[in-house]
DNA sequence: ATTCGATGTAGACATTGTCGACATCTCTTC
DNA sequence: GAAGAGATGTCGACAATGTCTACATCGAAT
């Protein structure tokens, strides 16, 4: 099994669960990624992206016991391993290769 | 038919076709894809992308016929539609967005 | 108990990514 | 002029990703 590519969303998710550091739960995950990437998916297409990176080692996840204010029930907090950084490395670094250079054609916005 | 954002071949792929200009032919295309993204696949991985891709309009290509030294028989080259930059613009503006800050993160290479 | 809101799970299916094998067309070279 | 070789392109199959809807749970407020 070669350490395959990162796929668009994967790549996208794995950024959102960076950014939001140790707030990373799912929902919170779902509306970094629509409001930064104006990507709205599903619970269900998130949790099966999730679950899919886990097995490949590039996240991981603590389950939070019940907390106060909201349903009070355990929810999960994702985390970025190290494995899964580096992938994101190598698709930034490939990405801003190809980009090089294209700056007039590819700014703008659309 | 929602339009889809583009898988991260296809985005690589069109770059590569970009950075080309008027000399983008598959095998060219090829040695792009291997050179600046490391990306090495095979001959018939890069004409189904294509294909699809032409089918969604975001490409197209003009048949040349046979060229001297070469193989001398008919070569397509390829080049991305107005559309096929809109994607690529919304792709790239997407992720700049969700590496915005993370810098320090995603900086090194692994 | 019933409903509600916040989570998470399961199964199905569409789209992308990837190959290897096969078919053609010319130019060489016997 | 038939057999190879090199450059293209085509096909069919299959694996990996992306995506949804429906369903199950738990605790709080009815």
């Amino acid at each position: 099994m070669t350490p395959r590519f990162l796929g668009e969303f994967e790549q996208m998710v794995l950024l959102s669960i960076l950014r939001l550091k140790d707030r990373a739960y799912a929902v919170a995950i779902l509306s970094e990624l629509d409001r930064r990437a104006g990507r709205s998916v599903s619970r269900g297409s998130l949790y099966k992206t999730l679950e899919r990176m886990e097995g490949k080692g590039l996240l991981e996840w603590a389950t939070e016991s019940g907390s106060p204010e909201r349903g009070g029930h355990p929810r999960r907090r994702f985390q970025v391993t190290a494995r899964g950084v580096a992938a994101l490395q190598e698709s930034r670094a490939a990405l801003t290769r190809l980009w090089d250079g294209l700056e007039s054609v590819l700014e703008g916005e659309g």
